[in-house]
DNA sequence: CGTTATCTTGACCGTCGTCAAACAGGGTGG
DNA sequence: CCACCCTGTTTGACGACGGTCAAGATAACG
């Protein structure tokens, strides 16, 4: 465990600064947590449900899900976690934790002590709001995704979960062709969307047929990204990217921090 | 919209106390918000996704369902909402608004302006902590659902809905035979677990029909509770029930409050 | 270079959606 | 108090979307 100053944690900063303004003492005061680092390869958990994880988790690189399974076996995945993302804010505010999460790819990962982060996050309030925007914004998500897998049909989940990927990477004004980088597998995908890894493959094969997608390994290109769009339904509001709560003042509150 | 000190809220309170402990403090902090009331018939919109709310909405009497919709009209609700809880929880920490909410019954309802509720939470960090816990058991339900929706079969999904929803009530150690009070159609029903509210029919008819459940209106008697639970993989952890972080210590905070 | 994971395709089948029509129930107004 | 209407429930016949099973091709990886 370091209490070195570092920019290890430059990542969760730039992720926070999507759905909020984060002040430079708040950068500061999360740059000056303790944590561990580990290297965890692909396939292996990271968080299991199973206790209360003493410390908190955030993706410096690789790619990560969530997901919860029924008692035949059968998996589905809730979330897929991005560099910068804490994975377990929920730990914050309730003692027990309740699905598991597992490595896509291989990941770096800091471990901030729990009550570290909780004493952070009780006494700079602005900090508390920056985390819980963030796990606000995973709850839209949520719903969004239900939404795809309680209505739409193969087609539409499938391309819905490409749009949202390559707009959560980042490329908002994604050019024609430009390709991106799909760390999941076609049956990681049908857990996240509720069906098969046949039947994605299928709807893949489609789109590559009809000349929307092209793929070459785990690179994917948009060929056509309007009808991509269009097919899946996609409007990228629910991931309220830019949308912090305005004018908020946090002044009263900077004036008795504990550090 | 009244300042005297009332106990209009304090469905409010109980329903925190559910997942946080609320000091008496806290407590009377929240009764003395200023609110409106208002009811709401059933089937009338209580909230829409296109604006940013100005007031914080909590359901006193009545229930009521978040939803969304896909272009060519289908729908899905992703969330019950039952009395005692805030229904805008996001509105707190984001901007806008992503979804609708409709009620359900005719409903009872304490609107608080957003900036009053805002100002609390940012002076009252306590308070902000159970806001926030009940925001992630919500996110908590809607994993679950989608466990559900994604990956289990017709009886599970139905069942799954009439043991969580039995077990939200409150009655958590349901007697067999108990009879519980429904509120929603098969419709809706349908729209919540991703079936059409024929098909719903079916199954409920199915279980009527195995001696599973007795249902005459909207009254509904569990006769083989177990067996119910088996069909629909039910287990009660992901409400979070009784399930505060403990051992939090406010007492810096609490020594300078804004009121 | 061998081994394992992932992808790909085809044939077949079942769950659940669609369409249609009858039935119950509960509020409202005459 | 009855007649009416609207919303919600119930049932049947039929079809389709996507699951299942199986086997071969390709790619990833040590």
């Amino acid at each position: 465990m370091s209490n070195l100053y570092s920019v290890a944690l430059a990542p969760m900063i730039a992720k926070l600064r999507l759905h909020t303004e984060v002040s430079d003492d708040d950068r500061d005061a999360i740059l000056a947590l303790p944590y561990i680092l580990r290297t965890i390869d692909k396939r292996r958990s990271l968080m299991r449900n199973d206790n209360s994880p003493e410390y908190c988790a955030i993706i410096l690189k690789g790619f990560a899900f969530s997901h919860k399974g029924t008692r035949d076996g059968l998996r589905q995945i809730v979330s897929f976690h991005t560099p910068g993302q804490m994975l377990n804010i929920q730990q914050l505010f309730l003692k027990s934790f309740d699905h598991d999460i597992q490595a896509m790819t291989k990941c770096e990962v800091a471990m901030i002590p729990t009550a570290a982060l909780r004493h952070l996050a009780l006494s700079r309030v602005s900090i508390t709001m920056a985390l819980v925007a963030q796990a606000m914004v995973e709850s839209s998500i949520y719903r969004q995704w239900m939404l795809n897998v309680g209505r739409r049909d193969a087609r539409a989940r499938v391309a819905h979960l490409l749009c949202e990927f390559a707009v959560r990477l980042g490329d908002e004004g994604i050019a024609l062709g430009h390709a991106y980088y799909i760390p999941m597998t076609q049956q990681q995908i049908g857990d996240a969307v509720g069906l098969t890894s046949i039947h994605v493959n299928r709807v893949l094969r489609a789109f590559i047929r009809e000349g929307v997608l092209f793929k070459k390994g785990s690179e994917v290109r948009f060929l056509q990204w309007e009808k991509l769009q269009d097919v899946a339904g996609f409007n990228s509001r629910y991931l309220h990217v830019g949308d912090p709560v305005k004018g908020v003042d946090y002044s009263d509150d900077a004036g008795h921090q504990r550090q």
